[in-house]
DNA sequence: CTCGATTTTTAGTCGAGTCTAAAACCGAGT
DNA sequence: ACTCGGTTTTAGACTCGACTAAAAATCGAG
């Protein structure tokens, strides 16, 4: 129905879109890496299955349809990278760029027998929640890092996924999902923190700070 | 580096030059209905590549690097078929189909990993051989199970994969790799046999016996 | 060894998806 | 209200992979 390509745009309007804004030809380009002429012939071709609707100069927001095409994608990537680590046991900063090829690939009936055989999974290893079946995406309360005053406790929830090599960091920080974290010191200027975490005291800069949230 | 059509033909020519000839145009193209015209332009783009030999009216044949990809390729496919059925309990009929997408998508490191789970299978759930890490493809000497004699026992080795509804058939009768079977009596005329198969009495066709194969 | 049938290749088109360069448009500031 | 800067769209081209129709090459039968 939808090829590879316009699932890909599909996904980063529902990105975008997520982030408050309508989003025109530039951000949704940007996003992919590709250029602005691409993507407003990429836009009129999914307006034209009905997928988004398109006013010229006035960037693209999704149809129902193209919404439950989005979420179910998402459900597909976020499902798929729960069985890369868990089943698998691959390492959590490699399984979203594997599950950016497999969710174009992996059929429905593969799909359900994941999500059966992981228990019904609620989020992905990053702690992003995973879309229901019937197209719903239950919201998750978060707040940044950055917001937990110190000496509060607060519980990760879920981080970045789309950079590997912060994953990597997280990962040895013990800064995954789950994670139960005291704020030991926050410095205002930059950001940055000293935590204590698993028993252990780390550091974290504003950025890294930046890339996780906690429990409200 | 090789994109899925290329790597559809190259698995193409690999099937027909299992059979023995060097593969020629038309065959190529009827193998994956397609037409000719296109096949000649794909076997200029695989020669370019290094992954075939092409001579004009001559057919081609894969080159070293043509069949050590055409044979990772297979690995894939079976691994695949394997993981599908012994680990997400698919049905044996669906499996083929849903490997032919991902035999595309899967990285090495996550069939590497289907392997190791599944315990290095030898075989594909029809029976066919997964090619090694290494690319060396095992050799099962098999002979059809039409040869068999009366009052022979054979056991089955491997059955013909792309042909869902023959192989549901099959599963039904209890007719896969393992299975132990006798010869009660045979049609020389049109081939059909009737053979004792996990304790009960079954009937076979010419056609389906052709699609079954016995340890030699 | 030639003629006709078959197969293969060429020629020309098409659609998807990408690009760059140029034109058109929008909106902010004067 | 106009102009200037940035964004978006158009125009034109390219690649990959497919098609059909026509030309060319090969093969087989006499």
């Amino acid at each position: 129905m939808a090829s590879q390509a316009m699932e890909d745009y599909l996904l980063a309007i529902y990105r975008l879109e997520d982030l408050g804004r309508r989003p025109g030809t530039g951000e949704v380009a940007q996003e992919l890496g590709v250029s602005a002429a691409s993507t407003t012939a990429m836009f009129k071709r999914l307006a034209q299955e009905g997928l988004v609707s398109y006013r010229e100069y006035g960037g693209v927001s999704l149809s129902e349809r193209g919404r439950a095409l989005a979420l179910g994608l998402i459900r597909r990537h976020r499902l798929a990278e729960r069985f890369l680590t868990d089943l698998l046991d691959l390492p959590w900063e490699g399984v979203h760029e594997i599950a950016d090829r497999l969710e174009h690939a992996l059929p429905p009936e593969v799909i359900e027998r994941f999500a059966g055989l992981l228990g019904e999974p609620r989020t992905c290893p990053h702690g992003h929640p995973i879309p229901t079946r019937d197209g719903r995406l239950p919201y998750i309360e978060v707040r940044p890092l950055g917001s937990v005053e110190v000496g509060e406790t607060a519980v990760v929830a879920l981080v970045e996924e789309r950079d590997a090599a912060l994953l990597r960091h997280l990962g040895e920080l013990g800064l995954k999902p789950g994670a139960r974290v005291r704020v030991v010191e926050r410095e205002p200027f930059d950001g940055s923190m000293r935590l204590e975490c698993d028993g252990r005291e780390i550091l974290v800069s504003g950025r890294v700070a930046g890339a996780v949230a906690v429990h409200a």
